[in-house]
Parts: C-alpha cells; sequence; structure tokens
DNA sequence: TATTGTTATACTCTATAACTATA
DNA sequence: TATAGTTATAGAGTATAACAATA
C-alpha cells in the first residue's frame, strides 16, 4: 500500500516537487542552525560567506556570489557590513583590477571554528534519524543535481 | 582515488553540508522556474502557495504557512494580494470564528494548470541528466529528511 | 489561558538597470 | 566591447512583538 504521487486532478504532489521538497527539507535543517546565528548576530547569509571564505581562502567577489548564492549587489553590501564588523577584508586584486579579493580575518574564521561544531551536531541529529548511509547518499545526489546543467 | 571531504583545517566541505547543499541545488532548480514565474508577474512565494491550496483544497492559513515555509505575518500579507488579484478567496470558518479558511479559485487554478507542465519539462531534464531512478530516491531521502524532528 | 490571525515595525534580501573602472 | 564590481531604487520577505477576537 503505497501513497499515490498525484492529486485527483492528476498533478504531481507538492512533495514530489524538487523545489518544494528541497525548500521543506531545507527548513528542517535550518531552524536549529537559525537559532544560533540569531544569537551571533549573523544572518543566513554572512555563515555562507565565513563558510565559503574559510573553505576557499582568498578569492575575487564574483566566486563568493557563486557559491553562496547570492547576487552581486547583495554581496556588495553585505560585504561592506561585514569588512566594518572585522569579518572580513578586501583588496583589490594588483594583476586585474577591476577584481575585488576577499579573504576571511582571525575574528571571522574564530567565529566559524567556534560554531560548527553545533552544525556538525545537528548533522549527527540527522544521521540518527535517517541513518549516516542515507545522508551520505542524499549529498551525493544533491551534488549530482548540482552538476546538472537546465 | 576520491574528493577529500574536509578542507586543510579539518572542517567539512560546504559541499557536504545540508544546508548549504540543500540551497545550492534548489537554485539550480529553480532558475528555470524564476524565468517563468517572473512572466507570470508571480513571485515564488504565491507560486507555493497555489500549488499548496490546488493540492489540499480548503484550508485553513496555519496549514498554508506550514506547508509554503512562510511566517504566518508573511502570508496575511501575501493572501491579501492574491485575494484583490482574484487567485485566492477567504471565508471564516464559521465553526471557530478564530480561523480564516482559504481556496484557490478557477483563476488561481487555470494559473496552476497552465504552467505545470513546465515544472515537469524541468523534471525531466534533471531525470535525463541523473537518471529517473536517482531522482525518486532524492525526492525519497528528502521527505525522510522533512520527517526529522530536530 | 491558549490559539488564530492581524497589525506594526525594523531589518534584510532580491532584482534590475545604470554606471565606473579596467581589460 | 566585455567584465568586475558598485550604486540606486523599488519591491518583497523575515522576524519579533503587541494586539484583537475567539475558544
Amino acid at each position: 500500500m503505497t501513497k499515490s504521487n498525484s492529486t485527483r486532478s492528476g498533478y504531481p504532489r507538492t512533495s514530489r516537487s524538487l523545489p518544494i521538497s528541497l525548500l521543506r527539507a531545507r527548513e528542517v535543517v535550518m531552524q536549529p542552525i537559525r537559532d544560533m546565528l540569531g544569537e551571533l548576530g549573523l544572518t543566513e547569509q554572512k555563515w555562507r560567506i565565513l563558510r565559503t571564505l574559510d573553505e576557499l581562502g582568498e578569492v575575487e567577489q564574483s566566486t563568493i556570489a557563486k557559491e553562496a548564492c547570492l547576487l552581486l549587489p547583495s554581496l556588495t553590501r553585505i560585504l561592506r557590513g561585514m569588512e566594518a564588523d572585522g569579518l572580513i577584508s578586501r583588496q583589490s586584486d594588483a594583476k586585474d583590477k577591476r577584481r575585488t579579493l576577499v579573504t576571511i580575518t582571525d575574528k571571522g574564521r574564530a567565529i566559524v571554528r567556534d560554531n560548527l561544531h553545533l552544525a556538525n551536531d545537528i548533522s549527527a541529529r540527522i544521521e540518527s534519524h535517517m541513518g549516516e548511509d542515507e545522508v551520505k547518499q542524499l549529498l551525493d545526489l544533491l551534488e549530482k543535481l548540482q552538476a546538472a546543467k537546465l
């Protein structure tokens, strides 16, 4: 006895819609992270930028925009605030002066280091619910989806 | 030879972070849908509300909020606009006057019907990239994740 | 007293176009 | 001419608290 994947009208159910299902799943995972970020005074976007910079080192802004799913105009504004807060620093690329290179500061890196354990706790809770293998499988499938050109 | 899942500093890579990976995957899937919605003059949120109402029939606002991942104050404002546009209608529940029951109108339903094929096209493109089985597997895993209480 | 929904408010992000500087 | 980034601007969503009506 399985649940039907379409409504009476023949439309696919929203739970079988990738965009909606990805969003709902993300909301579940994000809730505890939002609580953490609220206490840190960081937005989700700033956290993604810190994680991205911590991972990639010095990069230009277009790269951050792509990795952290932000538009360049948004990024300009957000980075201005983060620079004022001492979380990142910027300098123009000597080889191509159009480019601005961004790095995470020690202060920013400390925030990542001090809080990433909480993100790991959340992962552990998910793994205890779904099983470690299935989380791994899910991450693999998400990576594969990201590689798709639509 | 497999890619390491952690950075030099020992942090998990962002591509193995569920929140970030879910977001990036969603961005890939949403891009063509955003193009469609732009032409229709609908926001993503309004589209999710229409899909939800089309699927569930007459429901109270709290239910919509949960299904479409919106806060009630946002929903109040958005529904006001959608009612003015003739996409939905509202009436207070006779049995419990605190509740407001919302339904999709014929006009709203027509918009869903006329555009859902495009969402299906996108699914088809994803399936041609990932394989039908893997898309199904991904949807199953996402549903399982949504059931997690964190 | 608790719940459903609305209002108010401040903040933030999104989206697009126009613009500057550089290549 | 094309690209990287900024600025300007309008629109929309988020988040929280306070509130009204009802249960």
